[in-house]
RNA sequence: GGGGGCGUAGCUCAGCCGGUAGAGCAGCGGCCUUUUAAGCCGUAGGUCGCAGGUUCGAUCCCUGCCGCCCUCACCA
């Protein structure tokens, strides 16, 4: 079997290096300080100027000259420690009974409203923001250097909680210490930084300056955390296997090569975890899960980035069904603990009631419902139907024709949740085959919104069955494929891996969900990018129209 | 890879039929002790993504390239 359209994994691969670093696309020349630029070091672009926009220019300009100024003082504009405080929001919590109280708080300046002996401005931390009123009258030392301290600068406050005329909550300052000064100045005040492209390169920025960009991956860090409590209080065991892999496979994906130098050994970077989890099995670590991540080298789209988190979980004892309960066991405590209310989310235009049970159909009576009259299991019948669909069908695999037919003219209805299961072998190659009819296996997929969440089956635990399988496989090989039979996997299921259920979720996609985010780039920190480099970019259009061909 | 869209000041955005670029915010200078998108006066800030082409003249039209977004395909 050459291809698995399925397997546990999800969203997608990616190259192995953390996403990037931001050449702000925007630009004129020269950096600040020691340039972390291009190190071409030879060449007639030995001094080419990354466009990296200099802060020595401009509004940063005006920054560096206060913060020279400052050194000049005597001051150190980033002091090893300040006056620490306590979260802002404690303080707003009951901020009635605490008036009058002398406090301490931490955080990122915003904008400052000048009065002339008065100014106000916010302070923000990670719990919240609050008013701070700067008076001249209470401010005798840092009154006069109070514009060397600007927005954006980072800072320590102490003061005295009070209120405005307007009743908004303050912090009347009697000491401000600079903490750290910025050189560069925050994204416009109401609208924020806007751009797709500067918030995915910069997300240190998009994160200070859209507070909701925040809230999602707080979202996103509670629902690991539930995730993990979840199989906690089942018993299993939270455990760590190989990223580096000798040989890769548990799902079918093109994967990133690597070299270990002083074992001179090619490596990959895993598609899944999967088959050492199931090698767990046979030691008899009889519940675990990983949570982790793993890397396809393909394509990237709004549900998949090259690297992303699986959860993957191993049950023994257990079948397919059982597995069926602990997803809807899953999502019964990420309702309770993570989303609150009625289990409602809204996705990409639509609601979703994620509270279980979900409905389950089987993948070939969702086939025949969307394609009458067509067996999935004759070829002839399959490939006429995918002529009258207009999908590619030459030279490709009566079964893997079969499940284009599938996902071309069904997942779209599957808005769910959803369980699709007892899947046709020929796409389910690590799944037992159910007895009552060997054609179809003991799996499931958990599809919501017309994207797949989860996958789960019946492990196969046959070794003689495996062996046959892969030695297939390899026969078949392609780029998607290991070039050998994982000997040691079968060896490990020679000495007897116990029945067991396992569980694939992709943890990006779910939390899509749970955050109502349309794109994978907005629940994943740093997406993968492609690399701006001035240089090449400008190598590209030298050699481009007039003196090249026309490529 | 195909199709569509976008790229203008630090940020958010205008810029008509081709005539060498504007606003708000941020910045700088000034006034102001209750503002909270503070206000008022003044001021500075641009490789219009990059490179070519057409044109007397290009942010604008054409070509190539770079990057991002959407979409299809591949892929989960």
């Amino acid at each position: 079997m050459q291809v698995f359209s399925c397997m546990r994994g999800r969203a997608i691969y990616a190259s192995p290096r953390p996403a990037g670093h931001p050449f702000p696309a925007a630009g004129a020349t020269a950096a600040f300080a020691p340039s972390p630029g291009r190190r071409r070091c030879l060449g007639s672009r030995a001094f080419a100027t990354p466009r990296r926009r200099a802060v020595t220019d401009g509004i940063a300009k005006d920054r560096l000259e206060k913060l020279q100024a400052l050194r000049s003082a005597g001051q150190d504009p980033f002091p090893a420690r300040v006056p620490r405080g306590q979260p802002i929001a404690t303080v707003l919590d009951d901020f009635a009974s605490r008036h009058g109280q002398s406090v301490t708080l931490c955080g990122r300046l915003g904008q400052i409203r000048d009065f002339g002996k008065l100014r106000f401005s916010h302070l923000q931390d990670r719990s919240g923001s609050i008013q701070v009123g700067f008076q001249r009258e209470r401010l005798a030392t840092f009154w006069p250097e109070r514009r060397r301290v600007e927005s954006n600068d980072l800072v320590s406050v102490t003061g005295e909680l009070g209120t405005t005329q307007k009743g908004e909550p303050t912090l009347w300052a009697t000491d401000v210490v600079l903490a750290s000064k910025a050189l560069r100045p925050a994204p416009e005040k109401w609208h924020g930084l806007q751009d797709t492209e500067q918030r995915y390169r910069m997300r240190y920025v998009d994160l200070f300056a859209n507070t909701d960009v925040r809230a999602v991956f707080a979202q996103r860090s509670r629902i690991v955390r539930e995730v993990r409590a979840y199989f906690d209080s089942l018993g299993y065991l939270e455990v760590e296997t190989p990223i580096l892999q000798p040989i890769f496979g548990g799902a079918a994906a093109r994967p990133f090569a690597t070299h270990h130098n002083a074992l001179d050994m090619e490596l990959y970077l895993r598609i899944a975890p999967e088959l050492y989890l199931k090698r767990l099995l046979v030691g008899g670590m009889e519940r675990v899960y990983e949570i982790g991540r793993v890397f396809r080298n393909e394509g990237v789209s709004t549900r998949h980035n090259p690297e992303f988190t699986m959860l993957e979980s191993y049950e023994a004892w257990a079948d397919y069904r059982d597995v069926m309960d602990r997803v809807e066991g899953l999502f019964a405590h990420l309702v309770a603990k993570v989303l609150g209310g009625n289990g409602t989310v809204a996705f990409r235009g639509r609601d979703y009631d994620l509270t279980p049970p979900f409905q389950k159909a089987r993948y070939l009576d969702l086939f025949a419902q969307q394609n009458p009259g067509v067996d999935w299991f004759d070829d002839a019948a399959v490939r006429r139907r995918a002529r009258e669909l207009g999908l590619p069908h030459d030279g490709i695999a009566p079964h893997t024709l079969a499940n284009d037919v599938f996902e071309a003219t069904v997942e779209e209805t599957l808005q769910g949740p959803v369980f699709v299961h007892d899947y046709p072998v020929a796409i389910s190659p690590l799944a037992k085959r159910l007895t009552s009819d060997p054609r179809v296996t003991e799996r499931f997929e958990l599809f919501v919104a017309g994207m797949e969440l989860g996958n789960a089956f019946s492990e196969l635990n046959d070794p003689i069955d495996q062996e046959q399988r892969f030695v297939e496989q390899v026969a078949h090989k392609n780029d998607e494929t290991p070039g050998e039979v994982d000997v040691d996997y079968v060896t490990a299921l020679e000495f007897g891996m116990p029945p067991a259920g396992g569980l694939g979720i992709g943890i990006d996609r779910l939390c899509m969900l749970l955050c109502g985010a349309a794109s994978i780039r907005d629940v994943v920190l740093f997406p993968l990018l492609r690399r701006v480099d001035p240089d090449a970019a400008a190598d590209a259009a030298a050699t481009g129209p007039g003196t090249a061909s026309e490529s």
